[in-house]
DNA sequence: ATGTGTGAAGAGCTTCACAGCC
DNA sequence: GGCTGTGAAGCTCTTCACACAT
């Protein structure tokens, strides 16, 4: 279907992109290069101009980029125009700060529904969100036809909790469990591993870059 | 004073392999192929030999790597034999997630102080550790001796924030602003932007690879 | 003159493939 | 035979540099 495979990081580029331009609309800029795109989002001109020509070209020579052509470009891209729905599955301490954090509602990100399998949990609200019992996901994920699932399970049950989800539907994971997830190549998953992170940053600390 | 530069990818392995190593060893295993470890953590062969090998010559050809030697070796290389102390700034959502996070305790992390400027918050205990005035981080940077920092304030100041860390000793910083933080290139930043990773999930929820 | 779009060059990481050692 | 260590090849993403449009 594509042309030329875009890459991951072009994607991942895309919402910076649209946060600046929502920026720049509110300061009421009409007009935007690509050297200013890339001031804002911290990268090169040159990968601002690379990444968006592979949608198409939004921009004119010698002017710049339409700030009210481009950001709805990209949501478009994005496919953020409306909220999007995801659910969250394992409401630990993870899982409890994601359904309070306030940034999601204003950037087009909607947990409409939340599961555990702890019976202490179930029935209990945070943040405007019921926990339910996993044992009725599929019901939710058939229903409201959810795509997208933010996974913060114990690292002994993801692997498990993940094929699962996969079968019911959910084509997208974002997992915090400290371990990978096999999936097969269609079902699109991140891991957050913060223990990772963590080690890595240790590591630099201890080796600085010059 | 290092021969060849060592991939970014690399070091953020060295702690999953840590993990399946200490995995190994609890099971009695003294020999590990790089074939065997390569499973374990979802990588390719090569790449753990190659690894492997920017660190050290640490396998007998023909036998494989000895658990109880390669375990040793790579948290010597992570710095990560003892306790390892960082600093929390920001006590929202995210950052009281991460005082309660469980898997740190056990992965050799510890967030010994946490830092806020919301007078109602400060003095308060989460998880054992009460919560301080920001203006006070200095002198835990300086008396502990803390390089690293976990990052969770409001976009509006993490800028400003992680410049003064900085200036007082930090050197390593994990970020959950969604924002990118300039620094020197010997400070090491890690950001992590949930959003993002979302709308990136979402693009691949309605482009899923082949 | 100014700034985009893009082929080509460059840089960095991964995978291959095999020599060398057990 | 089995498995590591590693140069070389391959792949992917970034940066350059310039033709082209306004």
């Amino acid at each position: 279907m594509r042309t030329k495979p875009i890459p991951d990081e072009t994607i991942s580029r895309m919402f910076p992109y649209l946060r600046s331009l929502i920026c720049l609309s509110e300061k009421k800029s009409t007009i935007v290069s690509s050297t200013r795109l890339a001031e804002l989002c911290n990268v090169n001109p040159a990968i601002v101009r690379k990444d968006l020509s592979y949608f198409g070209e939004f921009g004119k020579r010698g002017i710049g980029y339409n700030v009210n052509e481009l950001l709805p470009a990209i949501r478009n891209i994005l496919k953020i125009q409306n909220f999007k729905k995801v659910i969250l599955v394992g409401v630990g301490n993870i899982g409890r700060a994601l359904l309070s954090y306030s940034s999601f509602p204003s950037e087009g990100v909607q947990i409409v529904a939340a599961f555990d399998n702890n019976q202490e949990k179930i029935n209990t609200e945070i943040n405007g969100v019921i926990i339910q019992d996993i044992d009725d996901v599929e019901k939710t994920i058939k229903n409201e036809n959810i795509k997208i699932c933010i996974l913060a399970t114990p690292v002994s049950v993801t692997g498990d909790v993940a094929k699962d989800l996969a079968d019911m539907g959910i084509n997208a994971i974002l997992s915090f469990s400290p371990c990978r997830i096999n999936m097969p190549k269609n079902i699109e998953v991140k891991c957050i591993d913060l223990s990772t992170e963590l080690a890595r940053l240790i590591y630099y600390s201890h080796n600085p870059q010059q």
